[in-house]
DNA sequence: TTGGCAAATGAGTGAGGATTCATTAGAGTT
DNA sequence: AACTCTAATGAATCCTCACTCATTTGCCAA
């Protein structure tokens, strides 16, 4: 974000890291900086976060942190990344147990929610900092955002040619939608502070996208 | 964000300002500013636009700022306001025309991306800056976001009263689930920088909301 | 022409804060 | 006890701004 020096922004710098994080307690340490960067950012936002307040957080130096993260945004970057890795992993599960689509969408609507419910700040930073436009968030959250969607767009796509879904509206559409309406739901129990029940609130979503709101053409 | 001296916050400095606006050429440096500010940010981000940045794409000296506004916070809180201003304007006249819930509810997804259509910088602005956890961001935007949020809720409820939504749904859930929606299919839209039919796209996010897209109990 | 006033200017001030790096602490080893 | 290596420290460096204010510009009227 800030770089004095613009060395090739890839090399390894002439001296110590790089390759090397202090293995040294097997990365206990590594963890304490993670979780703090992502408690005090969840607090305060991302550019009201000295990395002082980080390194304070986590009980180590300011230099520390320089020794297992490239800068500050790698802070952030990892943090991210990590938790979209394993929500993506019990996804994965998940989908090994449960089959149909319907279970499936339900799945992950249930998933994501919990996830959130299981690590406030990490929710807080997920619905806050991850809109960013400052390019390296916006980069590689990009990413994970459509991955995710490709995810529900598969399991949508499938549920038309089994015939569980409406063959007439787009997979990307609804994708989008089912993924807008969980996201909002959530952020909004975020920002109020109010509590909610995983299982119970994606059940509510996971009805309303599959029998929609209308009275028209149902029993 | 970042005064040096705290005055009590509230009170007019001693010298010029604050009721007066340099009245001048009726405010269209002041509207310049606005602009300039918007463009500028939705490019770069909160903070990582300088005042001088904004100042110099508005063509005015960075002091000039500081006449038309109380500090950076207020230009970028003025230009929100006065959008999300006009959008429920717009919203108002369009419910003296349309009167039937499920009318309104695709009149306000329609206004909700023809808006964002019109002026990309605002829609990025409004996709990516206003999440910011920033105190002074998080607070005026989540008013906006109430608001949206209630008017929507009003028409489901009245839907509901009428009969032709289903009684048996949260009207708190559907709101979000709608509005959740249109958000998430405009920030792909704004991210990947693909264009859309603000009137199209409206009308598929209703029929999966008022519909579903499940295939069971309809004809 | 001269004053007076509003509007605009932009160099200067002072903070804040990311990153560096010379130094210290620890833990083994010999 | 003397050496060596790695991990950790935190003060110092060096920039980047937000915001101020002494000065200038432009206008209009006396």
């Amino acid at each position: 974000m800030k770089r004095r020096v613009d060395k090739s922004e890839t090399d390894s710098p002439p001296q110590v890291r790089e390759l090397g994080r202090p293995s040294g307690a097997q990365g206990e340490k590594y963890q304490r900086i993670l979780d703090a960067a992502v408690e005090v950012i969840a607090e305060r936002g991302y550019f009201n976060s000295p990395v002082s307040a980080i390194a304070a957080r986590a009980g180590v130096a300011d230099g520390t942190i320089y020794l297992y993260f490239k800068n500050k945004d790698d802070v952030l970057r990892t943090a991210i990344d990590v938790t979209y890795g394993k929500f993506h992993d019990q996804l994965e599960e998940q989908f090994r147990i449960v089959r149909d689509p319907k279970g499936q969408l339900e799945a992950i609507a249930r998933l994501h929610l919990e996830s959130a419910a299981v690590n406030r700040s990490m929710a807080i930073l997920m619905q806050t900092e991850m809109r960013q436009s400052a390019k390296f968030i916006a980069e590689f959250s990009h990413k994970h955002l459509v991955r995710y969607i490709q995810v529900v767009r598969e399991v949508v796509r499938r549920g038309q040619q089994e015939g569980c879904f409406r063959q007439d509206v787009s997979d990307g559409v609804v994708a989008h939608c089912l993924f807008g309406a969980i996201d909002e739901l959530l952020s909004s129990a975020v920002f109020t502070g109010r509590e909610y029940d995983a299982k119970a609130t994606a059940a509510q979503v996971i009805d309303v996208v599959l029998n929609g709101i209308g009275t028209v053409g149902r029993a």
